[in-house]
DNA sequence: ATGCCGAGCTATGCTCGA
C-alpha cells in the first residue's frame, strides 16, 4: 500500500491539483496540511467522488490537517493528546490492512519563524508535547507511521545552503534534537532508507526562481515505527506537481508498504 | 536590511508562511 504527504497550501486553492494528483497517483492514504479552511468548507463530496473517505481537521485561515483514505479511518483523534493547542496541527486515525492496523498520525507542524521569537518557544513547546504523546502513542500503536510537515530540515544534506543557513529557522541544532529524539523513540526516516538523488528536497520558496534553481529544504518527511521498517519498499518526492501552474510550494511525498 | 511569491481576509494593505 502507499501512503502519501502533501501541504497544499490551502486545499481551497490546490483541490483540481489534489483531484489531478490523485488520478493519476491513486495511493491508498493522503494526508494534507495548511488546509486554510474550515471543516464546513472542506471539500467531502469531490474528494469521496474521487473514491476517498476524509477525516478532517480544519481551521479557517491557517492550518488544517485531513487524512484521505480509501479504506474507513477509524478512532480519529485530533491534536496531540495532553497538549492544549489552538491550532489545528494533528490528526490521528487507524486503518485497517491486510497486514494489521496501522495507525496514522498527520501533523502541520510549527514553523517558528526565527529562532528568537515567540513562535520559536511554541515550536519548542510542541515538539515536546507532541514527542511525550508519541511515546504513548508506539506503546499503544506498534504498526504507526508519522508523516507531514515537519518544518525541520534534519540534516544539512536536506538544505540547499547547510552553510548559509546554519542556525537560521529549520536549520538549528534545537530543531534538529527534536527530530533525533522522534527517531530514538524507535522511528525511521523512511526516506533514508534507500540511497536517493542528492539534492532531494521537497518544498522550494516560491520566491527568487527558488524551484527553478533547485534551493529547496527536505522538511516533508514519512517516519515509520521499527516494526514496519522491513516493509517499507520505498520512499520518493514527487517533484511533478511543483511544476504546475499555481503550485504549492510543496510536493507530496509518497511511501510504498509491503504487502 | 528588505522584498522577492502566494494565500487569506472584510481587505483594497496587512499577516503569515519557510
Amino acid at each position: 500500500m502507499k501512503l502519501a504527504t502533501w501541504n497544499v497550501n490551502s486545499l481551497t486553492a490546490r483541490l483540481q491539483h489534489v483531484l489531478d494528483w490523485l488520478a493519476a497517483n491513486p495511493v491508498d492514504v493522503l494526508c494534507l496540511q495548511e488546509l486554510k479552511m474550515s471543516d464546513d468548507k472542506f471539500p467531502l463530496e469531490a474528494l469521496k467522488d474521487a473514491g476517498y473517505d476524509s477525516a478532517v481537521f480544519g481551521q479557517k485561515t491557517y492550518n488544517g490537517v485531513a487524512i484521505l483514505s480509501r479504506a474507513p479511518v477509524r478512532d480519529v483523534l485530533k491534536n496531540i493528546g495532553g497538549f492544549a493547542d489552538d491550532h489545528s496541527r494533528v490528526i490521528s486515525g487507524t486503518v485497517d490492512t491486510p497486514a494489521g492496523a496501522l495507525r496514522i498520525v498527520n501533523g502541520y507542524f510549527v514553523n517558528g519563524q526565527a529562532p528568537d521569537s515567540e513562535k520559536f518557544v511554541y515550536k519548542m513547546k510542541w515538539l515536546d508535547g507532541l514527542h511525550d504523546w508519541l511515546r504513548q502513542e508506539l506503546a499503544a500503536h506498534p504498526n504507526l507511521v508519522l508523516l507531514g510537515d515537519f518544518n525541520v530540515a534534519p540534516e544539512d544534506r536536506d538544505s540547499y545552503d547547510p552553510v548559509g543557513l546554519a542556525g537560521t529557522i529549520h536549520h538549528t541544532p534545537q530543531e534538529r534534537a527534536h527530530f533525533n529524539a522522534l527517531l530514538q523513540l524507535g522511528l525511521a526516516d523512511s526516506f533514508r532508507l534507500f540511497e536517493q538523488p542528492p539534492k532531494s528536497y521537497s518544498w522550494w520558496d516560491y520566491r527568487m526562481l527558488g524551484y527553478q534553481k533547485n534551493r529547496g529544504l527536505r522538511i516533508d518527511h514519512v517516519l515509520v515505527s521499527q516494526p514496519l521498517v522491513p516493509r517499507v519498499k520505498s520512499c520518493v518526492i514527487d517533484r511533478v506537481p511543483r511544476k504546475w501552474e499555481k503550485p504549492s510550494d510543496h510536493a507530496p511525498v509518497i511511501m510504498e508498504l509491503a504487502p
